[in-house]
RNA sequence: GGCGCUAUGGUGCAGCGGUUAGCACGCGGCCCUUUCAAGGCUGAAACAUGGGUUCAAUUCCCAUUAGCGCUACCA
């Protein structure tokens, strides 16, 4: 990491129109690498002009959702709307220098040449045609108080670029850009206007954003030449899509960031599926730490690594599509490599949402979340599958009962077992496993049909760690009883899982 | 429709003129095994199409096709 002679200085600027979705998260996530990895500044940008659809409990939802994300900023929240002498002013500035100018159209007129102009097959643009006012029509029509718009004058003819740090040079042709409004009849500031005022007027140096930008760009460029302000570096970051390829909207399930909490993914395991949706480490200074021992590529990579593996030019340039199954695979790989006392926290957010308090000692609930984390896919899976370890009210699971526990003989043997279990005085894993293959081997069962049965009857569920590490973990009275109740295990449940 | 961008297995990426086209997720098989994961081994699976440029194209250029984005007094 150099010094750089510049400070850094990005931006988060998210409109409160909705939650905080996964597109913005990216977004958001690698304006936090770019500034983290450089040592830079990130400022949080409320872009809230469109009074109509944005609300402050937006607003929360996205703070919600960056926190949870553990996504910082240094400078902000920045409300748009506190700011709009700014953008007065701003085009106050653009008017003087004749890069702007007032258009009289109402709304109808230029609604109706729109649709007039795609009937013909034409591209519906504005004609530009209050631009050719003269001084004293304007001067006529402010007179008689006519409300007007504040257009920005696009150059005839020419082109406007730029160098975008992800695709490189872009071009358009300056006839295909419109004269777009600056200032509404209402004084209101437009997208365009604002983000360029405040871009400016906030030092920024790169702006990071969605590819959905590009096409904005060469208007905002033209107010940057405009108003003599030096040129940001533009990095637009390729979309994201659902699984049918489309944008990603609510069609494809969960959207919002806030929603995966409640699916009960964590949230560092989430960050890292995010940052390698639509870029790579940059292999050649890395080499080493990208690889595994065995020398092959990996992709779990903790904040601090991919703050430092971050790097603009490692972003690609075509959307990706959101793959549900590799996020819960990170999901299980951080369950299962997070320390026990790293999880609890989380996993007492999941109890806390079920009004469950568990009765057991912290030691006591750290080994049992150790037994159980090679197995979970979810936090979820801990208030509701793993809650049998937790207390005594739990289901049991259909399917399982319907699979391993058909047997009338079985629930006899296991009320049996349990009576066995009674006599104990040693509880480990070996003596307990000892027990019950001699009873098997005395009842003439196989032990396999014994330790299917007794991992539903313990846990209510048909999967679990080693039958007599659970054993351990619940303890010699919770096992007696929850065997000698084996009976009395619904049977409807393997009537239901039968029929 | 116009303009812009993109195009490697099902998905995410690597490759940056010459490779047996690599990795990860997912999928199949085998091993392990008390269930299920995990783990080990292993298999199937891709350079959109057509032209160029070049001794040589997945890689460079151009078309076509497809997808996405923009096309508002929304952001």
């Amino acid at each position: 990491m150099t010094t750089p002679s510049q400070e850094i200085r990005v931006r988060f600027a998210p409109s409160p129109t909705g939650y905080l979705h996964v597109g913005g998260a990216r977004t958001a996530l690698f304006n936090w690498l770019f500034a983290r990895h450089t040592g830079g500044t990130l400022i949080l940008r409320i872009e809230d002009t469109d009074f109509e659809r944005s609300s402050e409990a937006m607003v929360e939802g996205i703070l919600e959702g960056m926190r949870w994300l553990g996504l910082d900023w240094n400078e902000g929240p920045f409300y748009q709307s506190r700011r709009l002498d700014l953008y007065t002013a701003t085009a106050a500035k653009l008017l003087a220098g004749g890069h702007a100018y007032r258009c009289f159209c109402t709304r109808e007129e230029l609604e109706q040449r729109r649709a007039a102009a795609t009937a013909a097959g034409g591209t519906p643009m504005y004609d530009g045609r209050c631009r050719r006012l003269t001084p004293h029509q304007v001067q006529e029509r402010q007179a008689a108080s006519q409300p007007f718009a504040l257009r920005f004058a696009v150059p005839v003819g020419g082109a406007t670029s730029f160098d975008d740090a992800v695709f490189g040079n872009v071009s358009f042709a300056n006839e295909e850009l419109e004269d777009f409004v600056l200032l509404r009849s209402d004084g209101i500031p437009t997208y365009h206007l604002s983000v360029v005022a405040d871009d400016i007027d906030m030092r920024l140096t790169h702006i990071i954003r969605g590819a959905d930008h590009i096409s904005n760009t060469p208007k905002q460029v033209l107010q940057y030449l405009a108003l003599g302000a030096p040129l940001p570096v533009f990095a637009h970051v390729p979309l994201i899509l659902g699984p049918d390829k489309t944008r990603l909207s609510k069609r494809h399930g969960a959207t919002s960031v806030i929603s995966y909490k409640e699916l009960g993914i964590v949230p560092e395991a989430f960050r890292n599926f995010l940052a390698l949706l639509g870029w790579t480490p940059r292999d050649s200074a890395w080499a080493s730490s990208t690889k595994d021992a065995a020398g092959k590529e990996r992709e779990i990579f903790g904040s601090e690594e991919l703050i430092s593996l971050f790097s603009l030019d490692g972003i690609s340039k075509s959307n990706a599509v959101f793959d549900n199954d590799k996020l819960a695979w990170f999901n299980t790989e951080y369950i299962r490599a997070y320390p026990a006392g790293k999880l609890l926290p989380l996993i007492e957010e999941e109890w806390s949402r079920i009004n469950f308090v568990p009765q057991q000692s912290r030691e006591a609930l750290l080994s049992l979340i150790d037994l159980l984390k090679p197995r979970a896919r979810s936090l979820r899976d801990f208030s509701g599958a793993f809650l049998a370890y937790f207390r005594d009210d739990f289901e049991f699971d259909a399917a399982a009962v319907g699979k391993f526990f058909k047997d009338d003989e079985l629930r006899t043997l296991l009320v049996e077992l349990g009576l066995r279990y009674q006599g104990e005085s040693e509880w480990t894993e070996a003596s307990t496993e000892q027990l019950l293959r001699s009873f098997a081997e005395q009842k003439q069962v196989k032990a396999g049909l014994l330790i299917n049965g007794a991992r539903v009857a313990l846990t209510g569920q048909g999967v679990a760690p080693s039958l007599f590490a659970v054993m351990v973990a619940l303890g010699k009275e919770r096992v007696v009883r929850r065997l000698s109740a084996a009976a009395a295990i619904p049977l409807a449940a393997a009537a239901a899982v039968e029929g």
